[in-house]
DNA sequence: CTGCATCACTTAATCGATTTAGTATTGTCG
DNA sequence: CGACAATACTAAATCGATTAAGTGATGCAG
């Protein structure tokens, strides 16, 4: 069944179609310097004898591995959303012949040196995410997933989400809904796009004459820190509505609540910011935003390569590209849309 | 700030050391043929210059690429599960100095042929799954978290999870809490663990004299086809108890339940056979089989480097390795245990 | 018919490391 | 002192491709 041959060489084609290396490399890559007559030969015996040329001797001669590293915050596997992203990264990657490989979160500190690749892309970075400095550090093309949190910081390139716009939508939302007493739920961990939905929230707050009330969460301990945050925004508070920033933390909030004698939808309302399937499982449903991350995944590896291929001097500003998002309603923010 | 210098090269060592590459390789690597002053001189100069060897040069040598290429199922990207796994492979494959990359599943055909990797791993393969076919036919060294469904086919290595004996121990909890007519809903798919839980609970039910209630869903349209099982389920049966064979399934089964005014945990136990974090945030939390997925992913990794380093011949017979599972109990197997 | 370009190739250098085969030096033993 | 071995190196081949430079044959213009 499987073969044994070991692999053949442009040698071997050359040998068998009498001509030199030189020539079948022309023939096979089409560029100038054979005669039609010779290249359809060569590409003939190239396809019979099943010659693919060795990746690893190209990469050599062209000073470049075909490889894009990816690197995924910690903790968070419970996002259904980094796996689409991924996905979508691994996809758009193949129309350029790139392959993506994933950062390991375990690299303690000199082995990340021997990263090995064209390219890299942060998805989220969190501004106490001591590996994301390091991986800057190394020089290499980036594109952020999201902007970095650090000011100081900079890639060459960011694709981002409008969180302001689709944090109003649903704020507006649970308004008109009648709740009028909005809280956030946000983990610790500083990401421009959780930061940004603080701050839109905050001003959304200002312009409402409604005291801003945040909880945070940690990613590690989600279900134990959101359920406490959720008691005690139902215990002392007028709040009658709740807008989790991870899908997770969303359903924990769901959960506590019910128990807690609360019916979602009716008495509270619930959002989440990151939309995932889960979100739409359970009942009532829970309206959250859909970051189309397959999507976002694709437009991230798509500027990089746009990048990759521009070799532009690293000007300060980075390119920024925006991705489409949208709310999805579902019945936590009470029955009206489907 | 991003360095320009273009990489030191092991030339540029010798040079600045004074001796041959040669000795410089030899110095670097730990092997004779240098005198202990020599090699400290190197090795002291190698890194003042910040000296890293060219993989790819490495690899061109060597004819290994250093990589392992990971495929995961189309259509899962809701199971936390391959995420977690994933992880547990790179963590593993950093061990070895290994990078990991993700096959595309949108390979047409000739493009897998390019796959430039040392190995290969394979979760969950699916008999209808054409590209598992042609991975298995690129003759590299294959690793399946868990077995290949097609007896003709096969793998050097297999991790497996003892599926069967959760399975029995959840329909036997069934049982005991007073659920005697249990239902199966599986995706259409089929996978060995797929298979092996549907087999057990034939089995199961033989042994206690029930007629087996097997309804299937579609992974892609997951959540309509799994309510339209519940309902036809709780419509037309005893059914007391539903084990539903993934966690979105799970919930969406719930979802469907509590809509049809059943009471789950009480008139109504529900169980998955994969756990995830939304199945514990749920209220009521999910009774689910625990899969280590993490740790899982490190035994695929773990025993598809040894194979590699062993480069056993190709014996009939593939390598199995069993990974521990274990079931989590909560309140939708009733209030029972914590 | 000479001069010069063009074409269709081939030779050889190159990418950056490893490794084999050789060479010069030193040391040891009989 | 001469033979032989061990040591510490260096020179060159190698991995498999790409590509710059070189060569011989042909064509065409002057």
């Amino acid at each position: 069944m499987a073969q044994k041959h070991p692999p053949v060489t442009l040698k071997q084609v050359a040998e068998t179609a009498q001509v030199s290396r030189a020539a079948a490399s022309f023939a096979l890559s089409g560029k100038p310097g054979v005669s039609e007559a010779t290249r359809q030969r060569v590409l003939q015996i190239a396809s019979e004898l099943g010659y693919s040329p060795n990746q690893t001797a190209q990469n050599l001669r062209s000073s470049r591995t075909g490889i894009i590293a990816v690197y995924l915050p910690e903790n968070v596997s419970t996002l259904s959303y980094y796996m689409e992203a991924t996905f979508g990264i691994v996809d758009e990657a193949e129309l350029s012949n790139l392959t993506v490989t994933l950062v390991p979160h375990t690299s303690t500190n000199a082995p990340i040196a021997r990263l090995n690749a064209d390219g890299l892309l942060i998805l989220d970075p969190a501004r106490e995410d001591a590996i994301v400095d390091r991986l800057l550090a190394l020089g290499l093309p980036v594109v952020t997933g999201e902007a970095l949190p650090d000011p100081n910081q900079s890639a060459a390139g960011q694709v981002i989400s409008d969180h302001r716009r689709t944090t109003c939508e649903i704020l507006d939302h649970f308004h008109s809904a009648g709740a009028h007493f909005p809280a956030i739920i946000t983990p610790v961990e500083r990401m421009a796009w959780s930061m940004s939905i603080e701050d839109s929230y905050i001003d959304w707050c200002q312009r409402h004459n409604v005291t801003p009330r945040i909880e945070h969460t940690s990613m590690d301990e989600l279900t134990e820190t959101t359920k406490f945050s959720t008691r005690k925004l139902l215990e002392d508070g007028s709040t009658d509505a709740i807008l989790a920033l991870t899908d997770g933390s969303a359903l924990a909030v769901a959960a506590q609540a019910s128990e807690h004698g609360r019916h979602i939808g009716k008495d509270l309302l619930i959002a989440a910011a990151v939309d995932s399937p889960a979100l739409s499982y359970v009942d009532p449903g829970v309206t959250a935003v859909d970051l189309n991350p397959r999507d976002f995944g694709r437009r991230c590896m798509n500027l990089l390569v746009r990048i990759l291929d521009s070799k532009r001097a690293p000007t300060d500003e980075p390119l920024t590209e925006y991705a489409p998002t949208a709310v999805i309603y579902r019945a936590s923010t009470g029955a009206g849309n489907s």
